[in-house]
Parts: C-alpha cells; structure tokens; sequence
DNA sequence: CCTACCGATCGGTAGG
DNA sequence: CCTACCGATCGGTAGG
C-alpha cells in the first residue's frame, strides 16, 4: 500500500535517523559520561529538536543502553575474529590491544561507573552480563588456553584464573594511565607525544608501543630474571 | 578583644565545621563523580542548608578542589613514608598498593575524568601537577630505584621508565576491575568475594590477595619462563 | 519531527 | 548559619 503523498518521514530517513543518534550519543557519552551529556546537546548534534529524540527512544536511559548494546557487540564480534587466529597468545593478545586502544578512545571504568551509578538497577545487571559475555570472555578463552597449554602460570604459581587476567588487562588500558603529559615541570617544549617519547626512550607514548608495552609487562613483568 | 555575648560560632566550631563538610563532599565526590552530587546532598549530608557551605567555600568547584588538595596531601604523606622503608622492592611496591586499595574505596580513573572535564582549564593544570607529584613521583621513586639496581628492565629491554611504571600500576588499581562479581551466569550463591576466592582458586577477591597478585604479575608477568 | 511548555532541580545570591 | 529566592537547565510531555 503507497503512501508517500505528503513528504512524510520514509521508514529509511527514519532508520537513518537513529543510526545518527546513536552514533552521536555514543562520542558523546563515551567522552563525558551519561550524566553530563544533556538529551539537548545530542539533538543539537544531530541537527534535531531534543523532543525529536522521544521518538526513536523511550528515554534517555534507553538511548544510553542501545548505545552500549551496539557498542559492546560491534567489540565483541571482533574481539572472536581476533581470538580465533592462529597466532601466538603474545600476538594475539597484542591484536586485541591494538583493537580496543583504536576502537574506544574513551575509558571502561567511566563506562562502568555509569553503569554501576546511573541506571537502575535491573539495567545495571543485564548490562554487567553484556559486558562480561562480550568483552570479558572472549579475552578470557586466550588466557584460558594459555593456561591449557602451559605456557600461562596457574594462580598457585604465581599467575591468575582466565577471568581476572581479562580484567586485569582491561584495567591496563585505563587512559588516565597516560593521557596525562600535558606539562608536568616546563620542560616539555611541543609534540606531547614525541617529546615524551623521546624522553623516556621507548616507544610507550605512541598507541602501537602502548599496547606492545602493556601486552610484554602482562606476560614478563618487570623484573629481571 | 573579648566578644562571646551573642551565640556566634566560636573560630573552632567554624573549623570543625568546615572538616565536616570536607569529609563529607570527599566520600560523597569520590564515590558518584562531581557533578553527580549536588551541593544540597553534601549540606543535607552535614546537617547544613545548602547556602550555609557558601561561607566555607566560594563554590562548587572550590569545595572539590580542597578536598582533593587534601587527599592528595595525605595520600602523598603515606607514601613517603612507604617507598623510603628499608624491604625489598616487592615488597614495599606491596605495601603500596594495599595502602592504595584500603585508603580510596573509588576508583582514581573517575577523578582523572573529573579533573579533566568538569573544571576550569588552569586548575585542571594545577590538580594534574598535584596528582604528579603526591601520587606518581612517590611511586616512581621506587621504580626508579630498582631500574639503578639492575632488579627491572630498561625501557630497551622489554621494560619501562619509572613514570610509566607508576601511571600503569595505578591503572591496575581501577575498582572496575574486579568490582563487578555480583551474578554472571547464576551459579554464585551466598558470599561473593569468598565464593569468587573459592571458584578461581585464588586469594585474588580479597583485598590482600589482590594486591599481592597485581604486584606480582606486574614484577614477574603471567607467562611460565 | 516541530513548537510550546511542564515540574524538578541545579549552583549561587540577597539580606539579615 | 538561616529563610527566601534567582535564572538556567534538566528530562520529559502535549498536541499537532
């Protein structure tokens, strides 16, 4: 049945248009955190009126966790791309890195926070197995197989169970870690990340070198053998 | 110049009170983000209205970054106190980190984001110094010592300058990390943290456990050498 | 998807 | 340190 005589929305303009609020939403909350961002700025953003928002999303709540549904599912996927490789637990390891320091320039723990603080509380849980199911456990299987193999320490040897490691490593991807160096004395004079580079004489500064550094700690620590 | 006739607030009880408020908005700050705690909540908090804390504080964003001076200053006191402890390097980097996991119940990525975001550009710069020199220096010094030593790796080596070590050692504290236990699948039945200890056959769930763990695979790494 | 508008809450001020 | 109050902004709704 046609119906296209007035210039009403088509199901597509309308489906475009939710894509292009939650792009939106996402840089934004991811950047900020849900309570800072105002359902204005991302109407504003997407070139609506914040009332238009009210009919792709029931609330603001909502638009928040369809966010993180297709952001964490958008992760997932890849991380099981990168698991599956028939690569090195190091390399495979350093892949998934790699991934999560390009794909989310934003922090997990203040998505956590908000998570743990602003919804409600049955949103919380269902959230917190979303996230475990897609982030935490497909890491995860590379510890475990580690372990399987022997080439991981088990906890009484010093080492850690599959999932802790996977939290372990996440918490190492932290941004405050590094994001940092803006001036710390006077002496840092212009690039931020090559000077600090320099500096320190490694390549920690520079997202590829993070995540290689991360990756050889996790594995061989520190220590001198 | 005697003046006690009226019941004006003595200088003490104005001290006192102006305690009571800092702790307050400290517990309060620190667990929900500044801008989720409103200056009503902290007043209410103190037995105050809200106008009251004006005669304290020239604002919002004073109060919080008092409290945070405050913090940092005790925070950095302890420290120092720790890294200079005749023990090994384990050990006090041990040391550190339980004092770390019993003394901030909250997550320093949350106050990063803070700091970052919700203040004004020339304090953001001052609080980043402050957070530098009380948090990360101390810290670093013991890095720094065992890297003279010969005990850790150079950057060249696999390893990592003392700074860095200090920032990635801080990010492995992050409460998200290990905070969310609550329900996986369903199987955890009563106590959390003992039944986590239980299943993943580690002490990693207590607070003890954890930091002993985290220092150790931070020295020593996951693999089997 | 817009205009118009709601009650609630925010940080902060006036004045005593 | 209180009462009373301000303008701004919040998330959300009515009605078309």
């Amino acid at each position: 049945m046609p119906r296209g005589h007035k210039k009403a929305a088509t199901r597509e303009e309308t489906e475009q248009t939710r894509i292009t609020i939650l792009r939106t939403a996402e840089q934004l909350f991811m950047e900020y955190g849900y309570r800072a961002v105002s359902t204005r700025q991302i109407a504003d953003a997407c070139g609506l009126t914040q009332p238009a928002l009210y009919h792709h999303f029931a609330d603001k709540q909502d638009l928040y966790v369809e966010v993180l549904k297709e952001n964490i599912a958008q992760t997932q996927a890849a991380l099981e791309r990168i698991v599956r490789r028939n690569e090195t637990l190091q390399e495979r390891l350093q892949i998934v890195v790699r991934y999560l320091f390009k794909s989310t320039q934003y922090d997990h723990a203040l998505m956590m926070h908000d998570i743990q603080h602003e919804l409600e509380p049955q949103t919380r849980l269902m959230l917190h197995e979303l996230f475990h199911r897609g982030l935490i456990s497909p890491i995860a299987s590379v510890f475990e197989q580690g372990l399987h193999d022997g080439q991981l320490k088990a906890p009484q040897q010093g080492g850690m169970d599959a999932i802790s490691a996977s939290y372990l490593l996440m918490s190492m991807l932290s941004r405050f870690l590094v994001q940092s160096p803006p001036v710390y004395g006077a002496q840092v004079s212009a690039n931020g990340q090559e000077a600090a580079a320099a500096l320190t004489g490694n390549a920690f500064f520079t997202d590829v070198g993070r995540a290689e550094a991360i990756v050889q700690i996790l594995l061989h620590g520190l220590a001198v053998k």
